[in-house]
DNA sequence: CCTGGAGTTGTCCTA
DNA sequence: TTAGGACAACTCCAG
């Protein structure tokens, strides 16, 4: 039997791993993992998603190691060079891996696969980390989607794709080990303890990842339609980091959610299938839009009149100290826990690109170094979505008003006492406005603004008009 | 080609 | 208190 190489890269699974499937049926398996942050140009992993690799690898390496095989860590500076070397030092008569729909990275791997035919290995990737592919989903005229609904219908109707595989039985160990470094050696942990609280919040790993969603489909799932908008509450699933770096499939998640709801899924299935859908559709668009997370899908947007002074209002956002609490919540939430609740995502988001005018690309890159789940399609997709440029843009004037969100989908305030405590003494009818609060009630609950919590940096409706004024600007 | 319905997540004002 | 309409116009997509 001869030698293949498995190269992992955001498919830290051995479930449901078509590329190691087939290596384990056909050769001895060497799995490796390369690190190259310059393979990814700007989009090399932020501080929290090198936190969840390290931390993703070790758990891969443990499960490798309890199936007598072993995870061959290499650190690159030129990914091409250094895998077509591996397979020639070991030998290896093919290489296998799933792909990834990252423009540059879609790119290197067709070098790669040339390359390494060239040299006479059999080279073959296959299709994992998406439920369709992206050239799949076709329009009847033969093109590709930029709405979502018409995308998601298609999609749905398509016949159910090849059956899933458990993790393989056996892996065959080869001869001899190449030699790598160590996943520490990789220096992916932040130095500043700012991850100190991740722990409390994640499992990074295929176990931690199966576990996760043993907990939604049982606690969770019933309810999902209205709970996931309220981010006081665990209401949402909390698989995306565990989606993004591959530790779950979403096929697989896609079927046991189909299993549960039955032939007829009520409106909490629904509900989440469809976000799983939403994952699928910003995979789509970059694939077929590679300068989405750098240009504006609406070329109109190139002259977007932003504000002046866009750094300060960029740093009290990134701090937590805008002033109006629900934000101020969720970006602390970020900075605590490497997560944010959708619901409070669109809020920042909106109250950053709409009310202060800082550009979505600002707060893209703040996102994609802090969240654990960040993920070049859907943080940009949702970035250009929240401003207003994106593929199936949302009318212009749909602009939230961060007081009024904050009163909907947390109206006892619960969120805001949790990550702002230095709120905990309003009352709920206050307590998402304390700029507006009467004096008494402020010194009742020993606040005083400008002192032990900011003053707003905007105020909502002010900016608001002028948004709509910005928008008017760059419209025919 | 033309036609017509529809488009994740909203806010504010008025009756 | 609450329900309904205005807020524009455009692009996408199926037929």
């Amino acid at each position: 039997m001869g030698t293949a190489l498995v190269w992992f890269r955001r498919d830290l699974r051995l479930a449901d791993n078509p590329a190691l499937a087939t290596a384990a049926a056909r050769h001895c398996c060497i799995p490796v993992f390369i690190h190259n942050p310059m393979d990814e140009g700007n989009w090399a992993p932020g501080g929290a998603g090198r936190w969840w690799l390290h931390h993703s690898l070790q758990a891969l390496a443990r499960d490798l190691e309890r199936r007598g095989s072993r995870l061959t860590v290499l650190h690159a500076s030129d990914t091409i060079a250094c895998l077509c070397r591996l397979a020639l030092d070991t030998g290896a008569e093919a290489v296998y891996w799933n792909r990834l729909y990252d423009p540059l990275l879609v790119l290197r791997d067709r070098e790669i696969k040339s390359r390494l035919r060239q040299q006479g290995v059999h080279a073959e990737s296959f299709a994992a980390s998406l439920l369709r592919e992206p050239w799949e989903v076709r329009r009847q005229d033969g093109g590709h989607y930029r709405t979502f609904t018409p995308f998601w219908r298609t999609l749905q109707t398509l016949p159910p794709t090849a059956a899933r595989s458990g993790p393989p039985d056996e892996l065959t160990a080869p001869h001899a080990w190449p030699s790598g470094t160590t996943i520490p050696d990789l220096d992916l942990l932040p130095r500043t303890g700012w991850d100190r609280g991740f722990h409390d919040h994640w499992r990074p790993g295929e176990a931690g990842a199966a576990a996760q969603l043993v907990t939604f489909l049982k606690h969770r799932l019933v309810g999902y339609h209205d709970h996931r908008d309220r981010p006081a509450l665990a209401g949402t699933s909390r698989l995306s980091p565990h989606l993004h770096w591959g530790e779950i499939s979403p096929r697989r998640i896609h079927d046991q959610v189909t299993d549960l709801a039955g032939s007829h899924p009520g409106e909490d299935a629904t509900a989440f299938l469809t976000e799983l859908g939403w994952r699928e559709f910003a995979h789509h668009l970059l694939y077929h839009f590679p300068e989405m997370p750098e240009t504006p899908l609406d070329r109109r947007f190139r002259r977007f009149p932003w504000a002046r002074d866009a750094d300060t209002a960029l740093r009290a956002w990134q701090r937590g100290a805008t002033g109006i609490p629900i934000v101020d919540a969720g970006m602390r939430e970020l900075r605590a826990t490497g997560w944010m609740h959708n619901r409070t995502r669109m809020i920042a988001g909106s109250l950053l690109t709409k009310n202060l005018r800082v550009s979505w690309q600002q707060g893209e890159a703040w996102f994609w170094d802090t969240l654990v789940d960040a993920d070049l399609a859907s943080n940009s997709m949702g970035w250009q979505w929240i401003q207003g440029c994106g593929a199936d843009a949302a009318p212009y004037f749909r602009i939230f008003n961060p007081i009024r969100q904050g009163e909907r989908f947390d109206a006892d305030g619960e969120y805001v006492r949790r990550w702002v405590p230095e709120l905990a003494g309003l009352p709920a009818a206050h307590i998402h406005s304390p700029g507006t609060a009467p004096a008494a009630i402020l010194d009742a609950a020993g606040i005083r603004l400008g002192r032990d919590y900011p003053r707003p940096v905007v105020d909502p409706a002010v900016s608001r008009r002028e948004a709509l004024a910005a928008y008017d600007q760059i419209r025919h």
